[in-house]
DNA sequence: ACAACGTCGGACAGCGTTGACATTTTCGAT
DNA sequence: ATCGAAAATGTCAACGCTGTCCGACGTTGT
């Protein structure tokens, strides 16, 4: 029950009749010590369940950790954590820990939790921006701690950034449907504000404008609030006077509602989705896919580059995207 | 360029005129502080962009971190994604950060990733057990750091443990089988050597005894080898002389091998798969499905019970599982 | 005017570790 | 045996912060 309390460099150093010092060099690997000593010092060290302090050793480096911060909106879409594995994959080559952290998607709360972070001396900081501003990093960029902005580009402040061919990967699935004669192509977006989802209906109106369809408007379901499901502005689509014969997605919430209204209708409405998704091969669900992971790991690449290169330029990274072609795509408009 | 250093609590008493306890009783909320004072003491932390250091103030209260650890064996399971969600978002509610590690599932580095993590001075370590002997941890957990094993218990060690109600959950899913009139039915697993493939692959043999069915082995595909497809195992059971009228599956790698096979046989093979996912409603596929986040944070809240009182006994919570009907389960057999 | 008290601020030490430097030991070469 | 260099080990202070203790005020009541 008496929780003793845990070993410390000088408890094993008097049971094994030498300084702490010594003690550090064994753990520290580093050192001259005889092989005699460190054998000794090491079955001290096991009788005691002696374990390194990794605070009190950081401190003494300088005070900065051995963990990279990855900041999150909200934890529950699969997406992120793909991208979260990918940033652990590449820290752990470098014996660095990640920890995460969420702002609930809000975007006050953004630069609480970072100052959390910050507090706790993370080596760096990766995140997906949500506020309107992250400015208020400006300072510990300078400071050198390493700022990377994944997925969007930070604003109001000069970052290292990943970010996907969302532009160019939309307007590539539009094209593939204008190639086989569509013209009316509805496409749906929720929440519709985001960077993604700016660029990606960018995409999405380069590529029609490309066959001379300008007049847009009536066939983008843009909104905003996440009660409205991508469902409903499907079926809305459909219920047009002259519906659309294709759909693009914009994001894979998109495409679940889009798959559910679209399945066995007749005649067939084209579609096609961004980001892939468990089973769309299943479905023959056409989509841009790209992988998440890559993301993840360039992000922290990044990261780490400019950890062993504090004056380098700050550099933006495209994640390519690929249309993969399944079926759904591939639909020729009625007639 | 000049990487200027961080301030310190001495940098802002020097700026502020005041010593440098006085600036920690300002950031420590706190003692008794003028108003004047710690007017100034703030404006001279902005000047400086101070940041408290939360390592020297962890160390000096005794070298215990804000963090929690968590554990997994690979972290592109969506599941483990959710568990890892549900502890994030319970622990902030008491201001502990989360940090994530990885195994590879490779049992051996259990123990490295492990020790890493407490020489990092984790307040507690939850964790999904891989290894087959957690026994190296009973030191720590005697030293008072809260270990609580997810989604299976430990082996060798007396943890708080947190897993689903595999048994129930698979033997309520062929009882539905059953009750329909299916005698013939499949059980696909890989890998089948976890605590929760042979918990669930136990109530599947339970609900078949209710019923008469002794000989299952026939039925059983139990695989160890992840190159070894779901799909194949499911096609090695249609392929049978008296082929299976339903089948259930260990968990959602399954389920989406499954699927793929299933759809569109004739006559319609029965299945129920261990697990939920995303347009499984949509496919109208029956699962026993569970709230994973709730797993996750009732492994945090157990951690953090254990934190406030060290010497509660340990507990073994079971997370319940519920069968979703969606279609695919109510499928009678054929003639 | 003086004691008693409350408020505010400071000096000091120490959390566990390691870098800089000092000292001792070892051992081969002479 | 003697010397010198290299190897092994030790001493001390400091990383940034806060708990403890203590002193300097200002205020109040007598």
């Amino acid at each position: 029950m008496t929780t003793q309390s845990r070993a410390t460099l000088a408890d094993v150093a008097m049971l094994a009749g030498v300084s702490s010092k010594t003690v550090s060099r064994v753990f520290a690997g580093a050192g001259n010590v005889s092989a005699d000593t460190r054998e000794r010092v090491l079955s001290a060290a096991k009788r005691l369940r002696f374990r390194p302090n990794n605070l009190a050793r950081n401190l003494r480096h300088g005070g900065v950790t051995n963990t990279v911060a990855f900041v999150i909106g909200d934890l529950k879409n699969p997406f992120y954590f793909h991208v979260a594995a990918g940033i652990e994959r590449e820290l752990a080559l470098s014996g660095l820990t990640m920890v995460l952290a969420t702002t609930d998607d809000s975007p006050d709360s953004e630069e609480r939790v970072v100052d959390a972070l910050i507090s706790q001396r993370v080596r760096a900081l990766l995140l997906i921006p949500i506020a309107d501003d992250q400015s208020y990093l400006e300072g510990e960029r300078q400071l050198g701690t390493p700022v990377v902005s994944v997925d969007r580009p930070a604003r109001n402040l000069l970052a290292d950034s990943v970010v996907l061919q969302n532009r160019r990967g939309m307007a590539e699935a539009v094209r593939s449907l204008t190639a086989i004669g569509h013209r009316r192509i509805g496409f749906i977006s929720n929440p519709s504000a985001l960077y993604t989802q700016r660029e990606r209906l960018a995409g999405y109106r380069e590529a029609l404008r490309e066959v001379g369809v300008h007049e847009t408007a009536a066939w983008e379901r843009l909104d905003d609030d996440p009660d409205i499901s991508p469902e409903l502005a499907v079926q809305s689509l459909l219920a047009l006077p002259e519906p659309p014969t294709a759909i693009v997605a914009g994001n894979n919430r998109g495409s679940a509602g889009a798959v559910r209204v679209l399945r066995n209708l007749e005649p067939p409405v084209a579609f096609i989705g961004f980001d892939d998704f468990e089973l769309a091969d299943a479905l023959d669900i056409s989509v841009v896919a790209y992988d998440p992971m890559e993301l993840g790991r360039t992000a922290a690449r990044l990261a780490l580059e400019h950890l062993a290169d504090p004056d380098s330029f700050t550099k933006q990274v495209e994640i390519p995207t690929r249309l993969i072609h399944r079926g759904s795509g591939e639909i020729p408009p009625p007639r």
